[in-house]
DNA sequence: GTCTATAGAAAGATAGAC
DNA sequence: GTCTATCTTTCTATAGAC
């Protein structure tokens, strides 16, 4: 269901070395040099597991891809509609860590790819569909449920919520001043007004 | 106001060429001497009115910035508050033009390279900046004069719109289907109820 | 200001041994 | 599967003439 192609032992090492390249140089100047550097082994090995460096990102991108939405899913488990909305929007806009920081600027930095590499958009089209749907359908769950508000139209307001929360992630990781508290009140807020008393 | 850096005839060209070779190439793979395939004169002229690649491209961001604000002033120019902000929308999520198309798409793929860049991160900043600015005071006017409900917040709504705006901008150009039409949806929905009758 | 020519560095990728 | 060594291309940037 999560599309894991296989990875052997040696993949998986290959993958994180590449994230810890990111991590270190950002996408725009990484080298495969850079990337062998955060690897035990050989460089030329990359090219033994990988056709070229343009695959073995794609690949890269695919693994990210797996881990975020296990994460997701771990986060938002077994949670009620109104609940899983907040956690999900707290989850995507927190950055705890320097890791979590990292992190996100490195998707960030991918994404800005995707409009040029269609393997990269192909990856981004799953990983938003599948958080678009997640809020969807809490959405719609708690309408059923009568907890939200009947009038609203759960797709476009998943969509709306969604796009804020892209947008606001960017903002954040591209530009000084942090918007992501305001679009975190809002959010909150709005919840506040949907949840019929 | 708009720090336009002057410009000398020459360097409006090297700007034009630059747009030119960044619609055609998108920045990933950018070379000088792409840049100077679109220019009538010599690559190495572009060394002497640029220090350095990374300097030229930074000016760029800079002309681009300027012609866009330039823009969405003339657009919104003397407009009442709702319209303000409705005109607004519908610029940024608009796309009539395979120009406009590239244009936006350009915008994307820079900004994920402001992760990285100071220089800029630093331009997108001076844009978020005005362009929240402007929803902001049209929020608060349309409150003074009574056509907006009172209870808005128009700073964090300001926040969460153009959160919004810029996460169906960058989705609508990293990945497959377009989240746009529902975002403008959801505003000008939301616009309507806090419009007071 | 503008050109041609080229230096110098770095990158992606492969050859071939083990 | 993994290594070392290296080929080849491409790129940024400069030198030096006009």
């Amino acid at each position: 269901m999560t599309d894991d192609t296989t990875r052997s032992e040696t993949e998986v090492l290959i993958m994180e070395a590449t994230y810890a390249a990111l991590r270190r140089h950002g996408y725009a100047d990484l080298s495969v040099a850079q990337i062998a550097d955060e690897f035990k082994k050989s460089k030329s090995l990359l090219y033994y597991h990988y056709d070229s460096k343009d695959d073995l990102i794609a690949a890269f991108l695919s693994f990210a891809a797996d881990q975020f939405m296990a994460d997701i899913e771990a986060v938002t488990a077994a949670e009620e509609p109104v609940a899983t909305v907040r956690t999900l929007v707290d989850h995507l806009l927190t950055v705890e860590s320097r890791e979590m920081r990292d992190g996100q600027r490195m998707i960030i930095e991918l994404r800005g790819q995707a409009v040029s590499e269609p393997r990269f958009r192909e990856r981004f089209t799953r990983v938003d569909d599948r958080l678009r749907e997640r809020i969807r359908s809490a959405l719609a769950a708690g309408v059923e449920r009568g907890v939200f508000d009947a009038e609203i139209d759960p797709e476009d307001t998943a969509g709306m919520l969604y796009a804020a929360l892209t947008g606001a992630m960017v903002q954040q990781h591209t530009a000084d001043g942090d918007p992501t508290e305001a679009v975190r009140r809002m959010i909150h807020r709005r919840l506040d007004r949907l949840v019929v008393d």
